[in-house]
DNA sequence: TTCGATATATGTCGTATCGATATATATCAT
DNA sequence: ATGATATATATCGATACGACATATATCGAA
């Protein structure tokens, strides 16, 4: 899903400055799923608007810089819709943590260690901003997806805390294998 | 991760061409958890191969058009060690099946239900993949990643059976909204 | 009181990566 | 023999990321 269309729906959600589109995309209620580069957002905000299916104002604040809030207009509305209509593509999941686990034999017992701990934290965070969206919010969908969030990463969390020690037993085998055979 | 360290990690596990690694990534052993474009194999593997991380033999083959074969060097596989050694970043993850799930009720029964059945049945083959992988090797922390990622998929699937009805109600319920105003 | 840290806010720029396309060889079923 | 599929390499424009620059304002600490 290109950048167009996330800032779209997160327009249609509610109107928002670039840099709270980022907020949205990696803090707020998008985040759980989505996330935009400010190199992306505000290039895309400019074409958006040239193309009219966004407008946006400037609004000054008292003790803060000056925001230029984004609103989505009717044409953009009816683009967003349009797009949702099409099949939605395959989910995009890239983990550096899975790499490092199948490695596991290459590093040592402390490389893994943090990597999992680290892992383990990040995951209970992950379930808590989850968590808050879902009662943030009484839309019926937002509760679909986010009962959907926290049942597949809570039997994350649970499979690593039951699997943690067995991972970081076989950390350093390949290398202790080495040392056995000179 | 970038490419140059997911390739010596293919490379470290086996010997392969350009075609072989974007098979291992999309379809092979590493296909879970990463995908790497064409567009970025060719150009990284000779960057690697100048700078001696990687050495590539050409094979003529029966059948079939010629092949250049890569292996991993001493000094690759030091280098990516040490890429292992450093904490691993955060999954990268982003769903467009979410976003039209949380935009169901601007679409309708129909669309919502083509998209939770294609997502039910990629998930089912995902699961299959996972599977087959697992029984292929008896590597250890291959064990472990496999079996972790049944247990995740596995929750997945088992949410979107038991909830996808519940999903198809709320469809289009924003339209209806907005034809009871009238 | 000024220094550093943090938060808000917009924007750019080099680079990495994707996705589509081109080209070529060979097999196999229709 | 024609079209589809698989193997194999490579490039190129478009897209997106990630780091940086810039500016305003608050707040606590030195």
């Amino acid at each position: 899903m290109n950048t167009q269309t996330l800032i779209l729906a997160i327009l249609n959600f509610e109107n928002a400055s670039g840099y709270e589109i980022k907020k949205q995309s990696s803090e707020g209620a998008f985040s759980y799923f989505v996330d935009i580069s400010y190199g992306s957002i505000y290039p895309t905000l400019a074409k958006l608007e040239a193309d009219g299916l966004v407008i946006g104002r400037s609004e000054t604040q008292n003790g803060r810089p000056d925001k230029k809030v984004f609103s989505i207009t009717a044409k953009g509305r009816a683009e967003f819709i349009k797009t949702l209509m099409s099949p939605p593509a395959i989910d995009k999941f890239k983990s550096e943590f899975l790499l490092v686990a199948m490695c596991a034999d290459l590093t040592s017992p402390e490389i893994i260690t943090k990597a999992i701990d680290k892992r383990i934290g990040e995951m209970e965070e992950l379930l808590k901003v989850i968590g808050g969206l879902r009662s943030d919010c009484d839309h019926p969908a937002t509760q679909w997806i986010t009962s959907y969030g926290l049942h597949v990463k809570g039997a994350d969390l649970e499979f690593l805390k039951n699997n943690r020690d067995s991972l970081i037993a076989m950390a350093g085998q390949a290398v202790k294998l080495d040392e056995a055979a000179e």
